[in-house]
DNA sequence: GTGGGTGATGTTTGCGTAAACATCGAGTGT
DNA sequence: ACACTCGATGTTTACGCAAACATCACCCAC
């Protein structure tokens, strides 16, 4: 049962701890001393062992000034020693801070929300911020509800939703009110503080980057109706058409999985005069490539597709997929950078962010058949 | 059977937020003082508003029997008037737990990591535990150290390692004796506690499909060295064909990613000898189909391809993949059980526990082309 | 009526830390 | 030499909560 597995420092004084695992409720001593003590080390402990008092522990464990080097090196070794480890639930209790983020995420399912999870959690490590993660299973109000209020009492300084942000207004968000709040993928920026990859400029580039190839218009296979990342790309497209005087063909709608892309491509492949398809996403346009080939419809002598997000997989499709890079990682990071210059209070409270794409020109896309 | 769900109240309105958001950075009066004051309502001030002590109010806030309806009626609504909510640093420190567990990854970039994360998470909320995400960005022995030692000062209970173990070692770890560890992808069972899928059953079923179709023998695509993961596919691979009496070819290696499943699959394509593939995962198949492919080899009317993971695209490959595939939901939520049932000491302590595979068919495998 | 439950509530205490304040000795300027 | 500053260190206190213990009113059995 408990053998002395972890062995982390030898703990001095974790000798004992006679089997009796603080189980023992009849035992007329004072149990609970025994039972909790020396867990780990406290700076009581630490300080008992150097020497000193308390607070020049503190003092060495925060790195302030004012202590001798002599001092400092034998608190060092005593902590050494003692293993000893801040206890951050008090420090947190004392500073009033938690140093720490939440992140709330519906489903990680998506490239997108994983990246930029990740670029998050780094970027806060980096800044001394640990990230807890609070996922969101399907999108209901309720649940969104049932995250909050589970955040309500968690212990972060601040918020980064990763989600649509109707549904955050819709759960009567009662937060503590000194938590700052971020936002990806919301047009919230008038409400939040919202970073977001710049959809519309990536839209754009796709759309002229096919124009250009001589195609005459661009299909479009946007993403689900509740996102507004969907909803920014179907604009653009929209509107980049427009103002080229192009004439937009009907909208096709997916749900950004590789089989509603496959379904869709079942349909535009019926139809001869589409020569040049714009996926809001990659996985979309995997199962659009799918279906053309069934098809028979040559990509890209046929049809060229492009799309959106630049997985590590696009450069493998057949063909390998030009498409829309987006820089997680920068949004992230500077989702970070948001929250906690709001923090300090010395950001802008409130407006968007965006980070810019980069067309990526791989094999899926050429000029248009010659038109008989 | 379940945890005493909590249910502390229905958390107050979050009405006012007057304006007061501290804004004041030049004013040269007792600055700090003015900006933790009155920043949440402490349970003293619940009591004081209610007529009651606080530890009235602890008993209501921690839903404890031994209040009167009436009494605690009003301690509600004492709570709500004062937006109270309990302040989770001081929680932890009294009670010397966090309610969290932390999470150590290398990357996110592979889906298996994600979506057991995303399990974990969504099992740990359900238990009432709250995760603290810990990336790692490089796999070098000074991350992972740098990671475990952010960790050691972090306020977590347990923590569940999904990355190689051998890296763990070597970063002379050094938690909290107290807390838990379990991991994910490694074969230490005999130091940790291990939750992983069932690597060789999967395998077995694959190149058992592969046979029963026909084919003489099977080729692998294995995973990197440093990866238990890919190991074990090995190790099982070689270990089905010697026990049907077929010659393992030589073992051919990629990284994970669909680049170095097309390096492998442009050289697979100059084996005429080679009519079945498995490779040790979904994106290695992908950039090996691709290859294939262009060399002109037919899938599956040449070579059947297999492989591993049975990610959300893989039914839109070209084309569609036959896999094996793995319950990431089951295994981050068996973690999570396994962590907990650690914590209150009634689990094993170590040993693995393995989640079973499924082979999905698809369109990528068929019996091998008729030999002349 | 007295002693002994029983249940509702109040009081004390301490978790580990760090801010605020106190102390103390050594140097500095005149 | 004296008052003074300044740097190093110690002492006190409070953060918010909940366990342990204390109190108090009430009811019941004998």
């Amino acid at each position: 049962m408990d053998t002395v597995e972890r062995t982390p420092v030898d703990l001095p004084g974790s000798d004992a701890e006679p089997a009796g695992t603080a189980r023992d409720t009849a035992g007329g001593a004072p149990a609970h001393r025994r039972a909790r003590a020396r867990a780990t080390a406290s700076m009581a402990d630490v300080a008992r062992l150097a020497g000193v008092s308390s607070q020049t522990v503190s003092r060495v464990s925060n790195g302030y000034a004012g202590v001798t080097e002599e001092t400092r090196r034998q608190v060092l070794a005593a902590m050494k020693e003692l293993g000893y480890r801040p206890n951050s639930a008090a420090r947190a209790l004392k500073r009033g801070e938690f140093r720490t983020i939440g992140v709330i995420t519906f489903t990680l399912s998506t490239t997108g929300n994983v990246r930029t999870l990740e670029a998050i959690a780094t970027s806060a490590a980096h800044e001394g911020y640990a990230v807890t993660l609070l996922p969101v299973a399907v999108p209901t109000q309720d649940e969104v509800r049932g995250a909050f209020s589970r955040l309500e009492e968690l212990a972060v300084d601040a918020v980064i939703v990763i989600m649509e942000v109707h549904l955050l207004d819709a759960a009567t968000v009662t937060l503590p009110p000194h938590v700052q709040v971020v936002v990806v993928d919301s047009d919230a920026g008038d409400h939040y503080t919202v970073v977001d990859t710049d959809q519309a400029g990536g839209t754009r580039a796709a759309v002229q980057h096919l124009l250009g190839l001589g195609h005459r218009t661009v299909w479009h296979l946007g993403g689900p109706e509740g996102s507004f990342a969907a909803q920014r790309r179907t604009d653009a497209w929209h509107a980049a058409l427009t103002e080229a005087g192009r004439v937009p063909p009907p909208l096709i709608r997916g749900d950004w999985s590789a089989d509603s892309g496959y379904r869709a491509g079942l349909e535009l492949a019926a139809r001869d005069e589409c020569t040049a398809v714009f996926a809001a996403n990659d996985q979309m346009a995997l199962g659009l490539l799918r279906a053309l080939h069934e098809r028979g419809r040559r990509v890209p002598e046929d049809v060229s597709v492009i799309g959106f997000d630049d997985i590590p997989e696009a450069s493998s499709f057949l063909p390998p997929l030009t498409t829309v890079h987006q820089d997680f990682a920068e949004v992230g990071r500077l989702c970070v950078q948001a929250v906690l210059s709001k923090m300090r209070q010395d950001g802008p409270e409130r407006g968007t962010t965006l980070v810019p794409t980069r067309l990526v020109r791989r094999a899926s896309t050429a000029p248009p058949p010659e038109t008989t």
